[in-house]
DNA sequence: CTATTCTACAACCAAATGGTTGTAGATCAG
DNA sequence: CTGATCTACAACCATTTGGTTGTAGAATAG
């Protein structure tokens, strides 16, 4: 199937090239244009005050970013846009966002815990000594991803 | 009210710097980190193979794209992750999935349309010529935005 | 008080980025 | 066929980026 690689856990690398490819406004409008419509590339150089070659360039970023495709018609390229890369991007998005919403929850629960008395909680490990100065230096020293 | 900053237009340099902080893995890790618990920045550099110097570098660039705040506490200052930040880039790619939504409604309209004899729609102007070959030069050479 | 820790910042460096011009091959129009 | 258009790509350049080391000040620990 075609499908589902947008269930695959995102490489560090794939990230890089789709933020860094949004990161440019020329890059962002073109992805925007070639959405709604279908441009050549010297389409899309017309558009801005740049020469074709520098376009060429931001189509080729979005294209290794796998934001764009290009189909030869003729003497042109057709640039098209790619709807699996955007939803790789909105998906790491909402991890974080996920992050956020348990992070919230889990303050509200400590707020909770506080101002009623403890019940079945607060076993010897689970809860942080109230709140303040967390852990913060030297957990695992293992290298970063995604 | 502090609110509602969050509906005003993301302006291009303050994209281009959330996704270029978004363009590393070493800051979406910082930002994960920070999201569930606080480290300080000396706490932060203790995770990743590079000097101090370094992390504090992509701190600094996670504060100006407005994803993390800094606060002195003692001699150390303490990372946060800012909400604000990650719903304005969330936001922006929420723009782009509504455009592509708009165009896959669009493009079944056509289809419906050419499927079914025509019935109210085909005026002069609004389909263009079945669907191939848009304008795709020269429509207003404005620069672009956002 | 003294030593250590945490931070900030400058100076430097290599590589990547975003732009340019120029050259050359394909394809299309007349 | 000839000329114009579209594309690809190389070479070059200035600036930014991501890292380093080193120095210095402020706050804490003993």
């Amino acid at each position: 199937m075609v499908v589902d690689q947008l269930r695959e856990p995102l490489s560090d690398e794939e990230l890089d090239r789709l933020f860094q490819a949004f990161a440019d406004p020329t890059r962002r409008d073109i992805v925007r244009r070639v959405t709604v419509g279908e441009y050549s590339v010297s389409g899309l150089a017309a558009l801005y005050a740049m020469s074709f070659a520098a376009v060429q360039k931001h189509v080729a970023v979005l294209e290794r970013a796998s934001l764009v495709s290009k189909e030869k018609r003729g003497r042109e390229q057709i640039v098209r846009a790619n709807h699996d890369g955007l939803q790789k991007v909105r998906r790491l998005l909402d991890e974080y966002e996920v992050i956020w919403r348990q992070r919230t929850e889990r303050i509200a629960d400590l707020l909770a815990e506080t101002a009623a008395p403890p019940r079945g909680s607060m076993q010897p490990g689970t809860t942080n000594q109230h709140g303040r100065r967390q852990q913060h230096t030297n957990q695992q020293a293992g290298e970063q991803q995604n």
